[in-house]
DNA sequence: CGGTGGGACGATAGCGTCCCACCGGTGCTCTATT
C-alpha cells in the first residue's frame, strides 16, 4: 500500500493538482486498499478523478458504466485533452466490422466507457473477460435504483455482469442518494453492506435558498414566474413536466420579457439540444425552459436560480435539479411554484410506468394486448425474457407503485411545510439539521421583496427588446 | 392511470349522454432497406 505522500505525488504527476478535494482522498485510499466503495459526493467535486487516479496506480483497465452517451463523450474528450490516448468508448454507433475492431482494441485501453445496454451484449462481455480489469466504475449510480426498474432494465443486469467479470473492485459514484437509495444501489449491484466502504458528504448546499410559492390558478402562476425571472439576476433553469408546456412557455417568456429564452426537451433534434446547451453555457441564453432531460452533465458554475413550474415526482430528482444552481458558491435560489391540482400530472407520470394489478390480470388473461401495459411494455418484455413469472412481475410493479406514491407524498409534504424546508430535505436524506442564514422562505418570507439577490435590472443594463420589423421599416423608409 | 375535450347521436329546439381518442418524462440499441 502506498502512503499519502505517494498519493499526493501521483495527484501532481497525472493531474497537476497539489490538493485533494473533500472526499477524494478517502475514496482513492479505500479503493487502493481493495475496498469496494460507494462515494456520495456533490457534483462538481471532481468525481472523474476518483476512478482516474486509481486507474494510473493499478495495473489493468478501468471500465466505466455511464447512463448517457454525452457524459461518456465528455469524459473521453477530457482524457484526450489531458494527453491520454488509451481511451475506448464502446457505443452503439459502431457498425459491423468497426465493432470487431473496437473489441480487439480493448486490450490496449486503460479507460473503457460503455452503457449498461451494451454491457448486456454477450460478445462485449466475452471481450471484457479476456482482458485485465482492475476497476469497475458505475457513474451516476442512482440510475441503477431509479432508471433501471423504470425504463432501462439492462441496469439490472450489472449485478450479473459483475459476477461474469469475476467480481472486480467496484466504485459506485453518485451525487445524491437517500439511505433507501444507497441500500437499493448496493442490493442491485449485488454487494452486501459489509463489503462496501461508504464515503459520503452532505447534500446540503448552504448558498441555495429554498422557497415555495402557492398560487390560486394557472394565470397567477404564469405571472409569478414572469415576476421571478425578470427580478432574479443571471442565468436560470425552469423545469416543466411536459414538453409542450416547456416549448410554449419559452415562447411566452420571449414575448413578455426582453430575456433570451430557449426550450429543451428530449423531443428536439440532437443538434438543437446541443446548440441550446452550448448557448446556455456561453451566456447567450439567460433561461432554459426544460423537462427533466436537461441537466445531467450541465456543468455551468453561475446558474443563479432554478424554478419548478410543475411538481417533480420525487425529492431525489428535485435536489439534483436545484443542485445545478450556485455551483460557484454564490447565493442562489430554488423556487417551486404550485397551484392546486398540480399533483395530478406528477401522479400520472409515475403511474404510467407501473400498470395496476387489475390491468395486469387482464393482460395475463389475454383480454388486453401486452401494449396495454403502457408505453413501458418494453420493460415488461425484458422481464419476460429474463424468465420472470407474472406473479413476481406484479409484485415488482406493485412495490414500485407504492414507492412512487410515497415519494410524491413527500414532495407534497415539502410544499405544505410550516417548518424549515432545509431541515425536511436533510432529514429525507438521512442527515441532521444545520442552522444557517438565508435558509428558506419559512425563516425569511420577505426574500423576494427584501431581495436576497440583487435585482436583474440592477445587475444588467437592460437590453432593449429588438423589434426587427420596426427597424426594417425604418431602414427601408417605410412609414 | 385518470382526466379532458370533441364528435356523434338522440329526441323533438336547445341540450344531455355516451364513447373514444388523446395526453404525460427520463435513453439506450444496431433492427432492416432504398
Amino acid at each position: 500500500m502506498m502512503d499519502e505522500t505517494q498519493l499526493y505525488n501521483a495527484l501532481n504527476k497525472y493531474f497537476g493538482f497539489t490538493k485533494f478535494r473533500d472526499g477524494q482522498l478517502a475514496t482513492v485510499k479505500a479503493l487502493l486498499t481493495g475496498h469496494n466503495t460507494l462515494a456520495v459526493l456533490p457534483t462538481g467535486g471532481g468525481k472523474s478523478l476518483l476512478y482516474q487516479l486509481p486507474a494510473y496506480l493499478l495495473p489493468g483497465a478501468v471500465l466505466v458504466v455511464s447512463p448517457l452517451i454525452s457524459l461518456m463523450q465528455d469524459q473521453v474528450d477530457r482524457l484526450h485533452r489531458n494527453g491520454e490516448k488509451r481511451v475506448l468508448m464502446l457505443s452503439g454507433r459502431g457498425q459491423g466490422p468497426a465493432w470487431q475492431l473496437q473489441l480487439r482494441r480493448l486490450a490496449g485501453a486503460k479507460f473503457i466507457f460503455a452503457s449498461p445496454e451494451l454491457l448486456a451484449n454477450p460478445a462485449v462481455i466475452r471481450a471484457l473477460q479476456a482482458i485485465r480489469l482492475s476497476l469497475l466504475t458505475i457513474d451516476e449510480a442512482h440510475c441503477i435504483s431509479q432508471w433501471g426498474p423504470d425504463f432501462r432494465p439492462e441496469y439490472l443486469l450489472l449485478k450479473q455482469l459483475r459476477q461474469q467479470l469475476d467480481t472486480p473492485l467496484t466504485l459506485l459514484l453518485t451525487a445524491t442518494a437517500t439511505p433507501r437509495v444507497r441500500q437499493d444501489i448496493l442490493a442491485k449491484v449485488g454487494l452486501a453492506a459489509n463489503e462496501v466502504t461508504v464515503v459520503r458528504r452532505s447534500v446540503n448546499r448552504p448558498n441555495l435558498f429554498l422557497a415555495v410559492q402557492e398560487l390560486a390558478n394557472d394565470g397567477d402562476k404564469r405571472a409569478a414566474l414572469l415576476k421571478l425571472v425578470t427580478r432574479l439576476p443571471g442565468a436560470g433553469i425552469i423545469y416543466f413536466a411536459s414538453r409542450r408546456l416547456a416549448t410554449d412557455m419559452a415562447e411566452w417568456l420571449r414575448e413578455n420579457s426582453s430575456l433570451k429564452v430557449a426550450a429543451y426537451h428530449a423531443g428536439m433534434s440532437p443538434a438543437d439540444r446541443f446548440r441550446v446547451q452550448q448557448q446556455f453555457m456561453d451566456e447567450q441564453l439567460q433561461l432554459v425552459c426544460a423537462t427533466s432531460a436537461f441537466g445531467m452533465g450541465i456543468d455551468k458554475a453561475n446558474i443563479r436560480f432554478v424554478v419548478h413550474y410543475h411538481l417533480p415526482t420525487n425529492l431525489e430528482g428535485y435536489v439534483q435539479e436545484i443542485g445545478r444552481a450556485g455551483r460557484d458558491g454564490k447565493q442562489s435560489v430554488a423556487v417551486m411554484l404550485y397551484c392546486p391540482g398540480d399533483e395530478q400530472l406528477a401522479r400520472q407520470l409515475t403511474q404510467v410506468d407501473f400498470p395496476s394489478a387489475e390491468r395486469f390480470n387482464r393482460v395475463q388473461a389475454g383480454k388486453l394486448p401486452v401494449q396495454a401495459l403502457g408505453e413501458n411494455y418494453e420493460l415488461f418484455d425484458f422481464y419476460r425474457q429474463h424468465h420472470y413469472q407474472y406473479a413476481q412481475l406484479k409484485n415488482i410493479f406493485k412495490q414500485r407503485r407504492r414507492q412512487a406514491d410515497w415519494q410524491l407524498r413527500q414532495v407534497q409534504a415539502y410544499l405544505t411545510l410550516t417548518t424549515c424546508r432545509r431541515r425536511f430535505i436533510l432529514d429525507y436524506f438521512g442527515e441532521s439539521a444545520i442552522e444557517q442564514t438565508h435558509c428558506c422562505d419559512i425563516d425569511e418570507p420577505t426574500w423576494l421583496t427584501a431581495p436576497l439577490l440583487p435585482l436583474r435590472q440592477a445587475v444588467e443594463a437592460a437590453p432593449r427588446p429588438v423589434h426587427w420589423d420596426k427597424q426594417l421599416r425604418n431602414l427601408l423608409n417605410l412609414a
